[in-house]
DNA sequence: GACGTTGATGTTACACTATAACGAAAAGAG
DNA sequence: CTCTTTTCGTTATAGTGTAACATCAACGTC
């Protein structure tokens, strides 16, 4: 059994997608001793609810459309946490937020981002890893939080681009 | 004759380090048929004034103490003029800018930046590049831009913490 | 259950980052 | 000089993110 490499097609079961990425959610909050609150829950599963980055005031006019008024500070707040946890990651590049769909926690992974439909594909390549810190290491920089994202056009967008 | 592959040091010879960087400057506008006006030259010297990464609003702040009241649409402009021509970078982690002192322009480098003082070291490393396309490949997605910022404590930053 | 402790949320206000739109001014071409 | 293009000034506003403080809910303890 390994990882899909790619990026997840158009028709793969979505449903069981958010379903595990809550399941998953559980266990690391309870690994934790944190708690999954219905705000916390709530931001994860509209990420969830689709693979592509989404902004904080993305994220905030959902809420309000699902009838709960809410303040920007609340949806900072929740995914400040989510990202504490692992379950999250910041896209600096768009300012924006994505589940981590990586294979496992706590890594840096690289991010392959569409310019286009803002789909992210997360990568957790060690060659990639290794080279930065074989380039890093001469310079006697101590690194603490390493970035890596790829902007570009992803299959999907390439193909309607070109029918 | 090689490039220095670490951060400057804090007594190297600053004033020279600008010239060469206002020179470049005109020569790259130059080979492209751009102006460097009074606007982006300003801008550029306080960018080359330090070798760290400023905000667009310290700029701005820079520039009103020398007199001149500007709009922050003044400053953005310049900036971006000074990105295209590849004389000054942006940092998305930090959203903040630093003059290109790497090796070639048009590359897309790697950027080590301190989270004390804000430092930035740009390296060229061949064999990241190498990497991320190897990790990229695979997954049908065509790259267009490339980031990597690693953030973390400098030499300097270092050692006076140890200090 | 009453109580205190801790963590989570609500609320207001604000700071920081960035761009749109439009007109005036300056630089270069003929 | 006049036309054209680029740059700049100005105003207003959009977008992103936090500080600070009050309130509320959960949990353990007695």
């Amino acid at each position: 059994m390994e990882t899909d490499p790619g990026f997840p097609a158009r028709d793969h079961d979505h449903p069981a997608c958010i379903a595990q990425g809550l399941d998953r959610a559980q266990a690391a909050c309870r690994s934790r001793g944190a708690r999954l609150t219905d705000q916390r829950r709530r931001v994860l599963e509209i990420l969830l609810s689709s693979h592509v980055a989404m902004g904080a005031y993305d994220i905030l006019d959902r809420l309000s459309r699902d009838g709960r008024r809410t303040a920007p500070m609340t949806v900072y707040r929740a995914l400040e946490f989510l990202i504490d946890v692992g379950l999250v990651h910041r896209l600096a590049s768009l300012n924006a937020f994505a589940v981590c769909h990586g294979p496992a926690d706590g890594h840096s992974g690289q991010f392959l981002i569409c310019r286009r439909c803002r789909a992210v594909l997360e990568l957790a390549d060690a060659g990639v890893d290794t080279a930065i810190g074989a380039a890093v290491g001469p310079t006697g920089f101590a690194p603490v939080e390493r970035i890596v994202e790829v902007l570009g056009d992803c299959p999907d967008c390439r193909s309607d681009a070109n029918g």
